[in-house]
Order: C-alpha cells, then structure tokens, then sequence
DNA sequence: CCTAAGGTCTGACGTAACGTCAGACGCAAG
DNA sequence: CTTGCGTCTGACGTTACGTCAGACCTTAGG
C-alpha cells in the first residue's frame, strides 16, 4: 500500500509541498481550485490534492500575472489555450497602473500640503485642506488637458480660476461631480451616445468646461483639437471618470457637433 | 402640515440633495451612517433622514481623508474629538502610500519587460518572465539595503549573483518566501523576538542574507550598519513583508547577536 | 380621491482574494 | 492507541459601498 502511494505520487506534490515551492499558501491553492483556475491533476484515495510539474508551470504563470496586477478572472483567460491577446492586455495593464500611480502622487501631494499647513498652525485647518485638494484636482484635470492647450490658454485658465469667486468654484465642482455620476450611470444603462439623453449630457459638459475655461477661443481651440483627436483621449482618465465614461463623453459630444 | 415640515426642514437637507452638494450617493450615506460614521442629525416623521451644515462639513472631512488614503475605520479615529494624532497617521500614511507606489513601479517594469521579449519573440516566455520579475524582486531587495552597502559591496553582490545557478536562486527565493511567512505567522502568534522560536528564525534570515550576499566582509559591514541602526528600518518596506515583520526580524537578531 | 412619478427606508446579497476558524478525517511514528 | 501534523469542506470576515427587492411617503395632476 505505502509502495503503491509512492508510484502514485512519483513526481506528484502533495497540497503543502506544492504550495511552498510555489510561495503561496495552501488555501490560495483551495481557492484556485474553487474558481477554476487551477485544478490539482491529481488526487489520493482519501481526497488529498495531488500536484504535478505542469500544475507548477502554471501556478507560476498565476503568480507572474497577479505581480503584474493582473485579476485572477482575467489570468484565467489569459492562460487559456485560445491565448486572449496577452499584448493588448500589458498595455492596458499599463494604463491602469499609470492611472493608478497617477492616484498615489496625487494623495502624497496633498498629505505633504496639509503636513505644511499643520507645521504652520497646530490646529488642521479643513476649510484649506479642502481647497488643497480641489487645487490637485484641478491640477489633474489640467494634467489631461495639458496636451491640447497652449501655454498661453493654460495662463488664461489658471488666472481666470484666480479671479472666480470659491463658492461658485465649490458649486462648479459639484456639478462636475453630479454630472459625471450621471454620465457613469448612462453609460452602465448602455444609452446610446447620439441619443437625446447622451446629447443632454454633452451639452452640460461642454457648458461646464467653457465655465471652467472661461470660454475664450484658444481654449475652444484646445477643446476642438481635443474632440477631433478623441482616438486619443487620455489612457490614464482622471480617477473619478472610468475610461467608458470618457468614451461616451467624447462620442456624445462628437455627435452633438455633427449635428 | 406643509409649513411645520418646512420649519423644521429649515437649513436641512434630504438625502439627495445633501448627496449632491458632498458628490457622494445616497447609498454612501446610509453606510456612513450604519457605521457610525456619520450620523444624520435629525429625521422627518416618516423616518427619511435629515442632515443639516455641520454634517455637511464633517462629511467633507470625511471625503477629504478618503482622498488621501484612509480607511473609513481610520477616518473614524482621526474624526473624534480627542483628536487621534492627525500628525503621525499622515507619515505613516505616507509610508503606506510610498510603499503601493513601490510595487506600482515594479509591475510597470515587468510589464515593460515583458513587453519587450513579446516583441522578438512572438510566443510569450513564462520562463523568462519568472526571471524578469525575480530580478526586479531582487531589485527591490537591494532598494533597501542600498542604504546599508556601500557601492562596491553592491557590485560584488550583483557578479556573484551572476554566478549562481539558477536553481540554487529559485530554491532560496522558496526559501526566503517560507520563510518570511513563518515569519509573519511568529508575529500574528505574538511570539517574543527573544525566544527560542525568534532565534531560530533570526538564524536562518541570517544564513540566507549571507547565502544571498556571499557572506564576505564588507557586506557583513553592512549588515551590522543595518542591525545597528534599527530604528531606521526601511520604512517602505519591500512588499511581501509586513512592518511588523521587519521590526520582529530586527529585535530577534539583535536579541540573536546579544547572546 | 386616485394615481403616477420620484424619493426613502431596510435588509440581503455581491464584489476580490483569500484568511481564519471549526469539525471531521488521514497517516505515520512511538 | 495516542500524538502530531496534514487534509478536507463549509461558513464567516474583510472593504466600501452597488444593486436589487419590497414596502412606504410625498406631491402634483387628472
């Protein structure tokens, strides 16, 4: 009995020496078996996980793809034998990350704004917190507009957001806030960007990037340079926008034009 | 009726509408609120909830610390009145957010790596990725003893490493992998750093630093620098290890050396 | 007065990737 | 036969909400 175990097990790993050639841990090893995304090739009479060497290529493959920030749902296409695009899946990859990188700046510059601010006066000071990170925002916002304005027109933008008064900049905020939601919610509802509703839409975006820009005609330039390369609308979106979101936008506001 | 409501609704917002001006939804607001993290300051007859100014502004503390990265848990803390040191939970806020940073970079490596062996090499190489992202690990490792190795002890570290099979590599970076979770284990066991147990540990850190270093003089050099300056242990840490573990390994080898 | 539209409430389930019990069973050595 | 170590399954916990589902409130219009 103990021989015929051994043959049965010859190059075969049980649950816990699998696991720790393969620097995971036993119950990773349960759970990728649960979802399907990688089964034992083998099992002993009792019920116990057998492992073999292709199962170990595999689960490396797991953990390179999870390192690259890859979700187990997607590894598990990744590694089916249809092979779903894996070039177009890093480069894609490469944008989350970016966008998400992008998220971690923008926190660590407001942590060390308000770190200033608390060295100054001992009390935290909300009301500036507040305005330091609609300023990161705004920086944001202007970080993907950047390509298709002029230095001049980003000028204009900037002295302009001087002269408006806080509270209309606080309530423009929120109507950003309010109509990307919408704009979130249209497009999970799978509305049609020509549709009435999406040109309702577009039509308040624009008026809220013209109140933003100050509607003076470089920037309109910008904006029309911007519609017309919508192909290119930028990979790392602002955080509070998802990528669909900024499609739909763009192809709304596209339609709107053609109008 | 419909006047009493309105007194009583005077500078009260409904639950949209607070919603709105904060840019959260209504959803948010219910779980802010089972929580205990911010609780509506009144309610109509009918149970619908009523939030009123200062509700408004400590919902934008609230969004204001999740902007910078705190958890709602967190966020309760630093909210209540004895004012749970904002200071320090910044730096150490810091730190975290320094550390995902760290790992965003090194998945942006491997990807741009591995990007490049899909480029000569049509079919992807799982082998060599595993050794793309073992290097940049190793990277990663080196990132923080940079500060304890002087250049040419890094050098002499990098050649050797070049000299090693690659077997022997992949087996101690098993090993160190095992080995970081009993680590982690030690330390969710709560077990003292100056124990048996520790020792024992710290023993086999040693061995696999000195494997991995070639144990040669001047590298020890650096290992003492390191030991003896460990209050300054690496505050972004390298991912697969906890804070709390750094801080074990370094109180057991200096318990470890004391003997 | 009834109804339709739109808002609110609660509770329950879903998400991602496992960790952590809990209870039951397997296996090899002393 | 016990002891120690290992395995199995199922269920709940984690984070910050989103998404129904079913039931109730309010208000304007017919």
């Amino acid at each position: 009995m103990k021989v015929a175990m051994k043959e049965i097990r010859e190059d075969m790993y049980q649950a816990h020496e699998f696991a720790r050639v393969a620097g995971v841990t036993v119950r990773t090893l349960h759970h990728y078996d649960r979802i399907g995304l990688l089964k034992p090739s083998g099992y002993t009479s009792a019920g116990y996980r057998l492992y073999c060497k292709r199962d170990l290529v595999r689960l490396q493959q797991i953990v390179t793809l999870k390192f690259i920030g890859f979700q187990l749902k997607q590894i598990k296409e990744l590694l089916n034998p249809n092979a779903f695009d894996l070039v177009s899946a890093l480069t894609r990859q490469k944008e989350i990350i970016a966008a998400k990188r992008e998220q971690l700046d923008q926190a660590m510059k407001a942590i060390e704004k308000a770190q200033e601010l608390l060295a100054i006066n001992d009390e935290p000071d909300w009301d500036a917190f507040k305005r330091i990170i609609e300023v990161i925002t705004m920086q944001n916002n202007m970080d993907w507009t950047k390509k298709y304005y002029s230095k001049e027109a980003k000028q204009k933008i900037a002295e302009r957001a001087k002269t408006i008064p806080p509270e209309v900049i606080e309530q423009g905020q929120r109507d950003w806030a309010t109509l990307i939601r919408e704009v979130e919610a249209a497009v999970a509802e799978g509305i049609d960007p020509k549709s009435e509703k999406a040109a309702a839409l577009a039509e308040r975006w624009s008026t809220l990037i013209r109140a933003f820009t100050g509607g003076n005609s470089e920037v309109q330039a910008g904006l029309n340079k911007m519609y017309a390369d919508k192909d290119n609308w930028p990979a790392n979106f602002p955080k509070p926008y998802s990528d669909e979101a900024g499609a739909f936008m763009c192809a709304a506001i596209a339609a709107l034009k053609d109008k």
